[in-house]
DNA sequence: CAGATATGCGTTATGTTATAACATGTCAAG
DNA sequence: CTTGACATGTTATAACATAACGCATATCTG
């Protein structure tokens, strides 16, 4: 597993190179990065936390953007296809992809005291879905893996 | 990883089994099993299904029994809480757990063909927690672990 | 047993998350 | 230069969930 949990990082720095690898990952793929698309994943790698699709909304209209709420599904959606974009499952809301370059299983810790999310590899995951398979036969397509509890920093604070 | 995953079972024995034990554990714990709360389990169990907090709504609605969003969520909070049943996170629904018993992590298998949901055991999963913990800091409160694929039975089927 | 306290229930109202459906716009390939 | 595929804009509504308040019932305690 990496251990860049709660680290701290050069934060432009890391949007411009998400946004850019995203943009030439799209001209790899032969899809469209447009306006709306490339602003949603700015946002989020902008706040670099989980998002609710309708905090999104909000900043978009503050944009004077189009700012109902299908207008951001779509985005997401498409985000989340290319991996740019995770949803986490028991906030029912979005992260920006740390690795958008390698498709994975990303695991999340999700700290409930200060509601950072942190994205996390683990080998011990990605042989899992084949281990499933050939346990029970059934052919795993994609996993949720999520932690909840409470991170380093806030454990020094209570 | 235990193997029962898609296999066949004596129903009824099961529910009642379940309801039972599930009496027998609040009497241990000193908590109320109440008739909502024994119902919207029973349901749960007899569908063998994971189902949305509305459709147990519905289902409370044809018993005259209360059928407010509140009664039911209320219920489902405590059967939860008491390790009877199981959310769904990727469903937003909920399932009678299988061995109410032992406090576990549980796996989930999520079929998108036939929608069956099948809850597995791993010692893998077990031991994660502690791993995580000891890797990144992070102290595991709750682990959610959801598969969605196709079971065994689609894969044939198709 | 009476009164106090805690727990659960019933109900109204509303908040939050997500999608269906359909009309319009845009762009690149033939 | 038009056709077809993809993307957007908008209305409306579906699906999931909780806040808040008052009443009912159970349990505890003197």
């Amino acid at each position: 597993m990496t251990n860049h949990a709660f680290a701290h990082h050069d934060h432009d720095k890391c949007v411009n190179h998400a946004l850019s690898t995203a943009d030439q990952l799209c001209e790899t793929r032969n899809v469209r990065m447009t306006p709306t698309r490339r602003r949603v994943l700015e946002i989020l790698l902008e706040e670099h936390k989980a998002l609710g699709a309708y905090d999104i909304l909000e900043r978009l209209r503050t944009d004077c953007v189009a700012d109902k709420p299908p207008v951001v599904y779509r985005a997401l959606n498409f985000l989340v296809e290319q991996g740019f974009v995770h949803r986490v499952e028991k906030l029912n809301a979005y992260i920006a992809c740390d690795q958008p370059n390698a498709r994975h299983n990303p695991i999340f810790l999700i700290c409930q005291t200060c509601h950072h999310v942190s994205e996390q590899k683990s080998d011990l995951i990605e042989g899992l879905a084949p281990a499933i398979d050939a346990d029970s036969g059934f052919q795993v397509q994609k996993l949720v893996f999520e932690a909840q509890g409470v991170c380093p920093s806030c454990q020094k604070d209570a």
